[in-house]
DNA sequence: TGTACATCAGTGAACGCGCGTTCACTGATGTAC
DNA sequence: TGTACATCAGTGAACGCGCGTTCACTGATGTAC
């Protein structure tokens, strides 16, 4: 390790790699404010580090942007902790609110960092190469149709129920919910909804729509 | 109207301002390509018109865009047809597949058109300050959550399900279909989804998730 | 009716800025003697 | 141990391109005489 280091790493800074120290620094700036107008002078400064340097370490922005947005994900991911993975634990109902809580704190995290990105197809098509952050590489879809089908099988609940169509309906419910935020968003301020909104996505999707039988 | 006409509407194209000529150019290319990376340039070329003339009938790039993306949600709403908006006719379970037809169809073809300005507030809010172009303004999820209620009414669906939350979900569905298309999406060519899907989301959302209570 | 002029939307070359990327240079560190 | 040199990651000014936007100019049409 001859040659020169750099400033932002000389002092402090542990045994971190540039490579690292940059990634760290694009994830920061892209929960801070999203991808949207993120410039490589912008994480540059960020890192406290000449303009070049990222050119010895990515291949070019994109790879960069791509390994901060998983990153990214992964800490969001990391810090929202576990998902009710193991059925038949809790009561059904805690657990699907549970899912949605973490799909809603997930997707108001995540879709402001891909906001920037969807009209870059080149760093989607990284991303999709890496391993799915969310849900030990399942995804948050995969992983509660998962958990509904294990609850089938444990019969708490209707075994002919359709646990993919469940899962895509909640786990869209979540998007549609923090879509109009992001659109029409006045900022990264508080994002909430209507109390007792969760609830009635529960238990409407647990007794459905269909009028009780006349007994 | 004594001075120069635009050469491209010289011959043909009846009786259309420059300005209606230009928002239609725009749609054109929106529809045909979404909005990633689509130029003023681009916009002028497809008008046949020269670069220039844009500014003498919007503030900018952003209001054209604004206008051509209101237009082009209009147009594929007018060839989607009708919703079905009174309850109490045929069975509630078409009537719900006939929604989440539309709702699939209108966003594949519109959330490649928002993709591109999702990092364009400025746009967003001024397609923002435009009438609903969706649902007779009311937008896709109030309709279907009106048309849920008026159902209720009529006693052909439970009176204390969750009108908004269904309609949340099943919009919510379509989103979460669609989406995956435009992230890693290999183009713009043929949208499927599995047979059976939307007949599971339906008799999902109907029947709901909870076993049959024990005779 | 015919001619000269004024008007002003259309034209497209040119401007200027911001961005991703490059590359000649710097200087801290390891190595040879 | 001390000195001269080679190495190469870091540096940041500079490049070049593409974009939104501007503006001096063009030329078809209406108007005055």
């Amino acid at each position: 390790m001859s040659p020169r280091k750099a400033a932002a790493l000389r002092d402090g800074d542990g045994g971190r790699t540039l490579r690292e120290h940059l990634i760290a620094a694009a994830e920061r700036l892209i929960s801070r404010r999203g991808t949207a107008g993120l410039t490589v002078r912008d994480i540059a400064r960020e890192a406290q580090v000449a303009d070049g340097v990222l050119y010895n370490h990515f291949a070019g922005k994109e790879e960069l942007l791509a390994l901060a947005l998983h990153a990214h994900v992964q800490s969001v991911e990391r810090e929202l902790g576990e998902l009710p993975s193991r059925a038949g634990s809790g009561t059904v109902e805690a657990n699907l609110r549970a899912y949605i809580t973490h799909g809603l704190a997930l997707h108001a995290a995540i879709l402001p960092a891909f906001a920037g990105l969807l009209s870059r197809p080149e760093v989607l098509t990284l991303f999709a190469g890496m391993p799915n952050p969310v849900a030990d590489g399942l995804g948050l879809r995969t992983a509660l149709a998962g958990y509904l089908r294990a609850e089938q099988d444990l019969g708490r609940l209707a075994p002919d129920a359709g646990a993919e169509a469940a899962a895509t309906m909640i786990v869209g419910a979540c998007h549609e919910l923090v879509l109009p935020h992001l659109l029409w968003g006045r900022g990264p301020d508080a994002f909430e909804i209507p109390p007792g909104y969760m609830d009635d996505l529960v238990t409407t999707l647990m007794k459905g729509l269909a009028p009780a039988r006349p007994a």
